[in-house]
DNA sequence: GTGAAAGCGCTAACAC
DNA sequence: GTGTTAGCGCTTTCAC
């Protein structure tokens, strides 16, 4: 039984509160009482409404109570990608749903423009609130954003031009602790490839690492290698690193990409021989020969955190800001035990 | 120098419409003109409006517009995972920016009560339409919602209960395909283990093989294995194909997660003697020794598909229904070619 | 070209 | 308890 089709375009017009009300012969008011489960409701009208609702197929318009209330009941997260392995975004979509709250995730595709056209939709939207995980350089386009009230959260790196909520890991102590580990396991020079400088997790890793040559009385020279991930990039600073006149005999990679485009360059003989501990967790990193060391980043609590953070700014706009820096761990696999 | 705040529990008011036009003297309705871009404007308003906006940081109210214009410029995909590797949901992603729509993605997450409450919320959003990756059993419930109107594609499996236009692979030549190659590289007694045959997948990829089977005038007894994709069903079925009378010598696995568990399961030693053939592509199958050859879904293909039918049935709700079939391909990168 | 007024579908004051 | 009425912020007939 196909209903009839109004006349906007071939699209059906759906039943509104106003047809239901007539429907069941009670007032507007009463069928909105019904459909938001108010408890002053008569059960007589309840079920005479619920009939109605039932017969129409009626479906409560979303836009409408959204723009009447002013609260949609969605938050946003711009995030680098959807649809890769992003424990953060799964943990955000979960902790979201288990407060009642829709999640509107969106890919900045390492594009600034992108993001920022991401945001402002966001904005325009009005959304209860924002993650971001920030890419661009200056994010002071959003400070009239703030003003108006809009909450807004950084993930895995600051925001700069604006003062927002932030979560993100605990860079430098991840770096110590691969470093340590390799050390602990007779390693003497350790070398470093990781993101470019230009980054900021590029930037916090790298130099932690200097820090931790240095505290170890290294020099620095030859192993320290940030830069674009490219393959061609990667290989040239593994090469400097392993291939020199005092050859490091370990690698901290500086994040998953790094970690992924080291062992390609090596191969599967040259990795094998090689001490490594990634930064970042790798998928299948178990089924690697051998499996592989990792420095793993607690992205679920990253992603738990970024909704809270951003529910206690919606609750309380005016609460102080507010950086949370999450703990990282050693996973030990078998890379990077390797000796010398 | 922070707004004054509205009296609506803390939250400061936003510009409207109203506040620019009085700010900038003219009508409201001119303002709407500027903001649409409406080439009618005297350019003289035009600059004056947008001072006005600029003045206020005027953002138009996205949710005011979509209900008045009955369009919200985006559609949803309910898809298993959204922060899992899912290239369809990158190409649903792109393609529907490609098209200038929004895309609020979720995940079921092989939940059949969640799926239906998140398309049931989609429906009340007013969505333009809606792609999904069908995981219930039946969604017969949705049929009011394509009786309103509501455009809806599945993707990767049909739906139930409802007839709606149908993007997915080709399953019956993958598995085709993939016993082929085995058989080609001198195999005769070739195994599969895949998803439970409750599954659509399970149950064409499981049936595919079995054709296979017979079409090579073999027994099927011993070498077919659908059931769940668990470490203790896996190795029962690999331990039965293997360590009979008559071993297999090859293997073809149903899906990715078989694929993964076999692996497991085997061990690497085990793994580099016996050919195998996945279907679906596996991250860092390149890394893995042997390198793993797979019969690979096209799944951006599928992606943009999905979004294309959607668009289409937007465009048409009349059009006939559609199932659209795409090929898929083999990709050679040792494991199958293993001698027996 | 511009301006007043109606209304998208819903919720929230108010009286009854 | 229930019904009437006035908006949420925008677009869009219509006259001017």
């Amino acid at each position: 039984m196909s209903q009839a089709r109004g006349g906007n375009g071939g699209r059906p017009k759906r039943p509104t509160m106003v047809d239901v009300a007539r429907e069941a012969g009670v007032a507007l008011r009463t069928v909105s009482r019904v459909v938001n489960n108010d408890p002053t409701v008569g059960p007589e009208y309840v079920s005479k409404v619920e009939a109605a609702i039932a017969a129409l197929n009626f479906r409560p318009d979303e836009r409408a109570r959204q723009l009447r209330t002013g609260v949609t009941g969605t938050i946003g997260a711009a995030v680098r990608r959807i649809a890769e392995v992003n424990p953060e975004l799964a943990a955000i979509e979960q902790t979201a749903r288990d407060c009642g709250l829709t999640l509107l995730a969106a890919s900045t595709d390492f594009d600034e423009p992108r993001e920022r056209e991401i945001l402002i939709s966001m904005c325009r939207q009005r959304l209860d609130g924002i993650i971001v995980e920030p890419y661009g350089e200056n994010h002071a386009y959003l400070q009239p954003e703030l003003d108006a009230g809009m909450p807004l959260v950084a993930m895995d790196r600051p925001m700069s031009g604006i003062s927002v909520d932030c979560v993100m890991s605990d860079n430098a102590s991840g770096i110590g602790i691969a470093f340590h580990h390799l050390s602990q396991h007779g390693h003497r020079r350790i070398a470093y490839i990781g993101d470019s400088e230009l980054v900021f997790s590029g930037r916090e890793r790298a130099a932690a690492f200097r820090a931790a040559l240095r505290a170890h009385g290294q020099p620095i020279e030859g192993l320290v290698h940030p830069g674009p991930i490219t393959t061609e990039r990667v290989c040239a600073a593994l090469d400097t690193a392993l291939h020199g006149d005092d050859p490091a005999t370990a690698l901290v990679t500086g994040n998953m990409d790094t970690t992924l485009t080291v062992l390609r360059c090596l191969g599967p003989q040259a990795a094998a021989q090689l001490a490594i501990v990634g930064f970042d967790e790798v998928p299948l990193a178990d089924l690697l020969q051998p499996a592989l060391t990792v420095v793993a980043q607690e992205t679920f609590t990253i992603g738990r955190t970024a909704v809270e953070l951003l529910r206690a700014r919606m609750a309380d706009p005016s609460r102080p800001v507010q950086t949370v820096v999450v703990p990282v761990t050693l996973k030990v696999r078998g890379s990077g035990e390797l000796k010398p």
